[in-house]
DNA sequence: AGCACGCCGACT
DNA sequence: GTCGGCGTGCTC
């Protein structure tokens, strides 16, 4: 059309199509055409030519190498459709190959890319790429290999031939077999060399083909043992209703409130022996955390083929399992977070344990939660999800509420134990903890109790290193990261003073950095200071520290807790890793050392977060004859939080909570758009950032019905991160659609806004 | 994300 | 007079 409209010179390259002879005109209705995406941060694809040798093998999902951009370098894409009409577009390029024998993504995956790609703003291409592991990307731990075979019509050559001993002994081999075979067994079989191979190649009686092989099988045998433990009635009826639901086809989510310990792995493992007998797989995620040898082994148990996916894999391990996955020789996956996009092909379930874990939502591109993957995925299989939890987040929780989705509940222990009793200690009367000491008087005496009577112990303090400050009390300056807007903490084993945010780390200062004064003070507790204080308390006592700083090697995880369980540890103590799934009978009292550290975090969850931290570490006891305690240290002891969780009242405390929300217009009755620009130059971001507040006003905030509320531009809490300042702009609507809509309105002047990065997150899950 | 095209400062 | 700074715009 443009070139009708400005006088074309007739025979211009471009218009050598328009002008065609019929002969072109049935050349090319009979091209084929593909859509190509990118692992970009741009949201268009892109159509390339099918060359006639890809055409027969070429599908939606097939992984490409074309020529893009300017010059000839060959990019990475994927394939997500093809079509034989002409797209509106001058001159195409050809895919250059395809990178695997079969697509590694199938219609399904493709959809749920897209939705992921649209749901949380960032490519397909991008989503695509992050969705399939790298070692299957590489191929790892396969190699090709060079396969022999008898040509065709060698039979014929061979009367005019003669053939040595060695030669005869190849062919006679080879015709004992219908499948090329490798070079290597070939010439142990035959006892030869490579040559007479090279020979009888050049001779046109066998040919060569590179086939891609295994280097070695790796195999995944399971021992099974069917012994089934007896249901109480409320897993039975749990069961049951989800057992239902399989049965219809229909694609219910079920809420699996059950308190800890109320059993709710055995309901998943009886849903799931359904599954496995209509020949149907099953993905269950759980925590990273929780991947431990325990609940391997419970799934291993009871599973002929079971697939467990964490993040020690080797490449060539994830790999393999992926192909078993995808041939549908693997009846369960059990995996974190990315296991949602296990290529099952034939999937009948979806269980998400412990469903309110912040580790099922990915904190870099693209920042999906796998619980909102699962909810789409799962919708469009026809298929049941069931979401386990003691403490399930409130925008779960609230659906419940809805009855959008079914809630089944496990309101008693197995084996009729009872929820131990949770006390809360008062830190503001103790004189001891006034002075710094991390153990209360109460604190003692329960520990004390607990040791005379043959318990164990647990105490948890979410900070680790000796103290998180270090403090200068003649100018009243904390010594901080250079790069980062937070204090160092003092390491002592380590005898470094170290930044969290990005490891950098100094020897520790004697005296201030600032003023130059000697005697800085080390304020605060973290595991390495409690630890000390403990074995001081407690001479002769066997003590235990548990966090990242202890469980570096290989196994340490694993050895640490098999010492506990053997009772050679009385006292273990540690962060967040101790928190959950551990399940010891000794252990009679679990301390809280400071409730406080989640309930002050600069979040709107911040009250969730300290209940389901106490709930799910009060979890930790009470699981044997012994019974058990918790003690919560708190200088808060009237927040809800605290409150309701030593009543172990979820409900009490989710309704208050969630009134809270409501009047506060928090989620879970808004979404929110979080958009977080950094860049070196501070006036930039903050300019950056109001540049994109004032485009979204332009656009209009006023949108089905109801006005987006933008929230800054405003510097992050943690206002500089690796020598970037940050700043943060939070939209919230209650459509996340709506809230999409927005971005997409004012994405076109992000270009302008460089050298300034921006990242946007749909629900985020942290602040920081 | 690359990478080339395109207009203004310190060098031969 | 050129070499090169990185600003902006495109990639089938």
């Amino acid at each position: 059309m443009q070139s009708s409209a400005q006088q074309p010179s007739l025979f211009t390259p471009e218009d050598l199509p328009e002008v065609s002879t019929p002969w072109e005109i049935v050349d090319s209705e009979d091209q084929l055409y593909a859509e190509v995406v990118f692992n970009l941060p741009m949201l268009k694809s892109y159509h390339y030519l099918v060359p006639s040798g890809l055409r027969d093998n070429i599908r939606p999902g097939s992984r490409v190498r074309v020529p893009f951009g300017t010059g000839q370098k060959l990019t990475q894409g994927y394939c997500v459709s093809l079509t034989r009409t002409r797209p509106a577009h001058r001159n195409f390029k050809s895919i250059e190959s395809l990178l695997d024998v079969a697509p590694l993504v199938d219609a399904a995956m493709l959809r749920l890319t897209r939705w992921i790609s649209e749901e949380y703003l960032c490519s397909w291409g991008q989503v695509l790429d992050s969705v399939i592991p790298a070692g299957v990307k590489s191929k790892a731990g396969t190699r090709e290999l060079l396969h022999f075979e008898l040509a065709e019509g060698y039979e014929t050559r061979l009367t005019t031939l003669k053939l040595s001993a060695t030669q005869q002994r190849i062919v006679d081999v080879l015709r004992s077999t219908t499948e090329p075979m490798a070079g290597d067994e070939l010439t142990s079989l035959a006892e030869c060399g490579l040559s007479p191979l090279q020979t009888l190649r050049n001779k046109g009686i066998v040919v060569s083909t590179k086939i891609r092989t295994w280097s070695k099988s790796v195999s995944s045998a399971g021992e099974n043992d069917t012994s089934a433990i007896l249901l109480n009635r409320n897993q039975h009826s749990a069961v049951t209703r989800v057992i239902e639901s399989l049965a219809s086809g229909k694609s219910e989510t079920f809420l699996l409130y059950g308190v800890t310990g109320s059993g709710k792995t055995e309901v998943y493992i009886r849903v799931i022996e359904e599954v496995v007998r209509y020949g149907r797989q099953a993905i269950v995620l759980v925590p990273e955390i929780s991947l431990t040898p325990q609940t391997i082994r419970r799934f291993r148990k009871r599973f002929a083929s079971v697939a467990v996916l964490h993040s020690h894999l080797s490449d060539a391990e994830r790999h393999s399992y992926w192909q078993q996955i995808a041939r549908g020789q693997v009846q369960v996956i059990v995996g974190a977070r990315s296991a949602i996009f296990a290529p099952a092909p034939n999937l009948g379930l979806v269980v998400i344990d412990e469903e309110h874990e912040t580790s099922f939502k990915q904190d870099s591109t693209p920042r999906y939660h796998a619980r909102e993957v699962a909810r789409q995925r799962v919708r469009d299989a026809g298929i049941p999800l069931i979401l386990g939890s003691a403490t399930p987040t409130l925008e779960t929780w609230l659906r419940g509420i809805r009855k959008e989705e079914i809630v089944l509940s496990l309101p008693y222990r197995v084996a009729q134990r009872p929820l131990p009793p949770v006390m809360i200690v008062d830190t503001r009367n103790d004189q001891s903890l006034q002075k710094g000491a991390s153990l209360g008087r109460a604190m003692l005496v329960a520990m004390r109790e607990s040791l005379a009577k043959k318990g164990q112990i647990i105490l948890f303090l979410n900070v680790r290193g000796y103290s998180p400050a270090l403090f200068c009390r003649a100018c009243g300056q904390s010594v901080r990261c250079p790069d980062c807007d937070v204090t160092l903490t003092y390491h002592k084993q380590r005898q470094i003073a170290l930044c969290h945010s990005c490891e950098y780390s100094i020897d520790p200062p004697t005296s201030c950095p600032n003023c130059g004064k000697p005697g800085l003070l080390f304020l605060g507790q973290g595991t390495e200071r409690l630890e000390h204080e403990v074995k001081a308390r407690f001479p002769g006592v066997s003590v235990l520290r548990m966090d990242s700083d202890t469980m570096q090697q290989k196994g340490s995880h694993d050895r640490a807790l098999e010492s506990f369980r053997q009772g050679e540890v009385r006292i273990l103590l540690g962060t967040q890793m101790i928190a959950k799934g551990l399940d010891f009978p000794n252990v009679t009292l679990v301390g809280v050392i400071d409730a406080d550290t989640s309930l002050h975090q600069p979040d709107f969850r911040a009250s969730e977060r300290t209940f389901q931290l106490i709930a799910q570490v009060a979890g930790r006891t009470g699981r044997g004859e012994l019974g058990g305690k918790v003690l919560v240290q708190t200088a808060c002891p009237d927040q809800p939080a605290i409150l309701y969780a030593a009543r172990h009242d979820y409900a009490a405390f989710a309704r208050q909570e969630l009134e809270h929300r409501h009047t506060l217009g928090y989620p879970p009755f808004v979404r929110i758009l979080r958009i977080i620009l950094r860049g070196e130059i501070e006036a930039d971001v903050e300019k950056a950032a109001e540049r994109i507040r004032l485009g979204m006003e332009s656009k209009g905030l006023e949108r089905g019905g109801m006005l987006a509320k933008i929230l800054g531009p405003a510097p992050c809490p943690v206002a500089r991160l690796k020598k970037y300042f940050r700043y943060q702009l939070q939209i919230s609507h209650p459509s996340g659609e709506v809230l999409g809509q927005l971005w997409r309105d004012v994405e076109p002047v992000a270009p302008e806004l460089v050298p300034v990065e921006i990242s946007v997150d749909l629900d985020p899950i942290s602040f920081r």
